[in-house]
Formats: C-alpha cells, sequence, structure tokens
RNA sequence: GGUCGGUUGGCCGAGUGGCUAGGCAACGGUCUGCAAAACCGUCUACGGCGGUUCGAAUCCGCCAUCGACCUCCA
C-alpha cells in the first residue's frame, strides 16, 4: 500500500506521514469552549479529526487522540479587566461558572454521539490543569521568553521573535505584525503589543481563579493547550489539528511557547481544516445565520427547510475535501441526503447478492483506488465518488447486467464494511430496533400488498394501483419485483 | 492597509499541463399492465484578458470578484 500523505500547514506541503515513535501516533485537537451550544462550525473539526483518527487506527497504528475542552475561558481583550467568557455568561443566566461548563460539555458530547464521533482517547478540561498550566508559565520564565508584571505573566514575542521565527505557520512576518496591531493599549503593561499573556491576574470581580507563584489569576488563552497536549502526548508529538481561524495566533503561540519551554517545537504535523459557510456567508452570530447542531437536527432554524439527520450532516461535510471551503445550503444538503440514501440501499443489496462463477468486475481495483484516495491528504471526496462507481457495480450484479465471484463478493463486502462505516463513519440510522407497533404495521403493509397481487393477477388494475398509491400517499414507497414487492417508509 | 486562499457545468463539489471525477436535478431509452427502483445514454464546465507550450481549466502576468486571518471564534 502507497504511503499515507498529509498536508502539513507548517512547510504548505503535502508530506509523507512517519511517526516519531513506529506504530503509535499522537494527535491534539483543539476543542470547544464551552460557553454555548455547540453549532455547525464545531462538527467540521470534528468530523474532519475524526476521520483522521479512524483511518489511522484503520491502517494499522496505535493511536492516542487528544481533544481539550476549554473551560476556564478565554480572555475577552487585554484592556479588558478579567472577566472572561465564561464568567460573563455565567452572569447573564445566575449560574455557577461550572454548571455552564457542564451544561454545555454534557450538549456537546451528545451532539459529538449523534453525528458519530469517536470519543477521543483523553478529553482533558483546562481548569482540570491549572498546576501543569502554572509549571509551563515557569517554564517559560526560566528560559528567559516570559516575564512577570503586577501579577500577570506575558509572552515576550520580540525576544522570541529576534531568536526564533515567530509567524512561520501562519506566514507572518514580524514587521507586518507590529504596523497591524490596532493600538489602544498604550497604558498596557505589556513591553510590546504583539505580547500576549500566559497567566493572567485575577480582578476581585473575577470568579474564576486560581493561586499561582503570582498570585490569584488564571491562564492565558494558549496555555493549556501546550500544557495539556506535551502531558499527555510527549514533545515533541505527532499531530496538531485545529480549524484555519486559529492558526494565528493559537497555534502561532504554541509554537513559540513549546520553544520556550522544551527547546525545540512542539509538533510535527499541523492539520488545518477550513471553514464552513452559509449561502456564501460566513457563519456569525450577527448575521443571523448561526446554527446550532440541535437546530440542524430538529429542523428548528428560520434558514432550514427541514430537518437534517445527523448523518447526512455528516455524509455532507465528507463530500467536500476538509482543506476547502464548504457552503452550506438547503439544496446541498438535500441532495447529499439523496446520495446517502442511494450509497446505504447499496449498502444493504450488498448482503443479498449472489457471487457467480467469475467476475465481471473489478473490486481489488476498487479497493486500490479507495486506499488511495485515502492516503491522499484524505481525499473524502474522491472515495466517495469510488464508492459510487462501486454502487453502480453492486447495482448491476443485482440486475444481473455483471458478475462478480465469491472471492470478490466477500473483499467487496468488507470494502464497504471498512470504508463507508469504519472510515467515513457513517451508520444507517433507519435500522433503529423495530418496536411491537412498527412490527405489527409492516405486516398490514405485508397484508394490503398481498391483496394487490391478488388484484394483480386479476388484472383488477384499479383496485391494485389503489392500494399503492393510497400505501404511496402515506408515506410508503412501493417497488414491485419479479418475487413479489418490496416496501419501505419514508419519512 | 498587510498576509493568505478561492472563483469549475442548473446546484453541490473533486481534479490540476493532453486521458469520463462523483453526487443531486433535468431529459431520452430499457424494464414494467402503468409506475417506482435499478440500469443505459444525454447535458461535457473550468471568472476576464494576455503570455509560455505541440497542447492550459491546470504554469506565468495583469485585471475583476468573493472570502478568511490580522480581535474571541471551529
Amino acid at each position: 500500500m502507497s504511503d499515507f500523505i498529509i498536508y502539513n500547514t507548517l512547510s504548505r506541503k503535502k508530506e509523507v506521514f512517519v511517526p516519531i515513535n513506529p506504530g503509535h501516533v499522537g494527535m491534539y485537537v483543539c476543542g470547544p469552549t464551552v460557553y454555548g451550544e455547540a453549532h455547525l462550525g464545531h462538527s467540521r473539526p470534528a468530523i474532519t479529526f475524526d476521520l483522521l483518527f479512524r483511518y489511522l487506527k484503520h491502517i494499522g497504528y496505535k493511536v492516542r487522540y487528544v481533544r481539550n475542552i476549554t473551560d476556564v475561558g478565554h480572555l475577552v481583550n487585554d484592556a479588558d479587566e478579567g472577566e472572561d467568557k465564561i464568567a460573563r455568561k455565567a452572569k447573564v443566566e445566575e449560574l455557577e461558572p461550572m454548571e455552564i461548563v457542564q451544561m454545555y460539555t454534557n450538549s456537546y458530547r451528545r451532539n459529538m454521539l449523534q453525528l458519530n464521533i469517536l470519543p477521543p482517547s483523553i478529553e482533558p478540561t483546562a481548569s482540570g490543569h491549572i498546576i501543569e498550566q502554572i509549571a509551563a508559565v515557569e517554564q517559560m520564565i526560566a528560559s528567559g521568553f516570559a516575564y512577570e508584571v503586577n501579577g500577570s505573566v506575558y509572552f515576550d514575542v520580540e525576544k522570541y521573535a529576534s531568536v526564533h521565527s515567530y509567524g512561520k505557520l501562519s506566514g507572518r512576518k514580524i514587521e507586518d505584525l507590529y504596523t497591524n496591531t490596532r493600538d489602544l493599549d498604550t497604558q498596557s503593561e505589556k513591553k510590546s503589543s504583539l505580547d500576549f499573556a500566559v497567566w493572567k491576574k485575577a480582578a476581585p470581580e473575577h470568579i474564576m481563579r486560581w493561586p499561582s507563584p503570582w498570585g490569584e489569576g488564571f491562564p492565558g488563552w494558549h496555555t493549556e493547550c501546550t500544557a495539556m497536549s506535551t502531558k499527555y502526548l510527549g514533545e515533541p508529538f505527532d499531530i496538531h489539528g485545529g480549524g484555519l481561524d486559529l492558526m494565528f495566533p493559537h497555534h502561532e503561540a504554541e509554537i513559540a511557547q513549546g520553544v520556550a519551554c522544551f527547546g525545540h517545537e512542539p509538533v510535527h504535523y499541523w492539520m488545518h481544516n477550513n471553514l464552513i459557510t452559509i449561502n456564501g456567508q460566513k457563519m456569525g452570530k450577527s448575521l443571523g445565520n448561526f446554527i446550532t447542531l440541535d437546530e440542524l437536527f430538529f429542523g428548528s432554524h428560520a434558514m432550514l427547510e427541514k430537518a437534517y439527520l445527523p448523518m447526512c450532516i455528516r455524509f455532507f461535510m465528507l463530500q467536500a475535501h476538509y482543506r476547502s471551503p464548504l457552503d452550506f445550503s438547503n439544496e446541498a444538503l438535500q441532495a447529499a441526503e439523496k446520495g446517502l440514501e442511494r450509497l446505504f440501499k447499496a449498502v444493504s443489496l450488498l448482503e443479498g447478492l449472489k457471487p457467480g462463477e467469475q467476475s465481471s468486475i473489478d473490486v481489488p481495483g476498487l479497493r486500490e483506488k479507495c486506499y488511495a484516495a485515502m492516503n491522499d491528504d484524505m481525499n473524502s471526496p474522491i472515495l466517495i465518488a469510488h464508492l459510487f462507481d462501486g454502487v453502480k457495480m453492486i447495482n448491476s450484479v443485482n440486475d444481473g447486467k455483471a458478475t462478480v465471484n465469491s472471492a470478490d463478493l466477500e473483499l467487496l463486502k468488507k470494502l464497504y464494511q471498512d470504508f463507508v462505516f469504519d472510515i467515513l463513519g457513517l451508520k444507517s440510522e433507519s435500522e433503529a430496533g423495530g418496536s411491537e407497533s412498527q412490527e405489527v404495521l409492516g405486516n398490514v403493509v405485508d397484508l394490503l400488498l398481498n391483496l394487490r397481487i391478488e388484484a394483480k393477477k386479476n388484472k383488477d388494475w384499479v383496485l391494485s394501483d389503489k392500494i399503492r398509491n393510497s400505501l404511496t400517499e402515506l408515506g410508503f414507497e412501493i417497488k414491485d419485483t419479479k418475487e413479489g414487492f418490496e416496501w419501505e417508509l419514508k419519512k
């Protein structure tokens, strides 16, 4: 099999993936800040890196996947007196901050489960790693790249940039950063406007606070990822993922902090997923096109024509490459929905396929192409295109227009099991166990359709059509086959 | 303003020097009592203008346009 190639943002090139420890992979992905419902935007990195997690495991790696939960809140801005997002929300809703955190963590996990996203190996919280973060800040001070002022600790970007390259990941030049930095913090205690807080002194009204060598405070917003990723994955580790929007300054800061703490870069491969637009527009609360995952699943948003099943969302995203922007619309979603249906129909057909003497279709070749697609920087849209080629094969065999021998049939079944279910992480949602009433309903439908066969035998087309049309109106899809009939309930 | 990335057929979305991406929709055909499903076929596009090349949607230049980041954001 060919090498697994991934695009490394650091080099802006596709590179062969070579793990630090043969057979093992450590990956870290920036998770959510739990101060609100999970929205459409959260699902893209979750699905992208779930695909990576699944594929790495599939090709035989033992993977430790760490995805953090940010629950101490980020600074609103440097001028802010220290109130963080979570504390602000807590005041609004008159809840304890950790209650907010718990509530939204729960709903995030539920949404992820609905999207069939595998739980990471470790899901550390920032609040649970204050000690590690303080230790990281101490290391930064010790190496001379951070300084304390009045209870806060800042990263000395200027000093760092004089020795190392600051901005290499996002392609920024330090001079440009100077000219473009917004001022207004002239009275700031920072040495330079580029410096960022790694530990922030807590104002009296600030609720979330912890003791530290510099007084009561809370960690800066880049500190947690440095502390938690290296705690569980060592340094350097293999893969760090996240959304494109986190590249600067968050990931840039992580690199600088890592170098300051350990003397070398913390990550080998940086991977970034692209963002989602809605009808060509950026998604944002101010634009009113901000859709939460629950709204999507229930269809309860003004922009949605209907509810979309989690698997439809997942499939829709996988039909685009993770590094491409993806535009979200009702039309596109409904197209994805139909395509997914067609794929699953073929998969279920596969079970009943009868092997022949010879194969007129090239199953090993198809398998080869599927792996090639995934190995090329996880090209899921190409993979899906190949799977649809396979759908044509399956349908042809089913129609007796093509043949497949038993070895190839087994290979084909394995192929769809591997790629559709294990790697793409799709699942059929209709097979939710038949309740008793559904079973009875099914029997009634069978009874009606058997009556219709009688009618057809008697060439009583009026009665025959009446039965079929009435069932169709009720939402059933009726198909006549040589053996009799098939039906399914459309929602 | 700076940096980066897009602009592909009715819609979504791959590809990236010559060879059908795929899905959805539409149309025609096969099958069927008629349908549905399935199958076969059709629709064959790459923002504009120049340049390089035997050959460019793909490389280069200019222009237009959209967006992201530069501030919390997946």
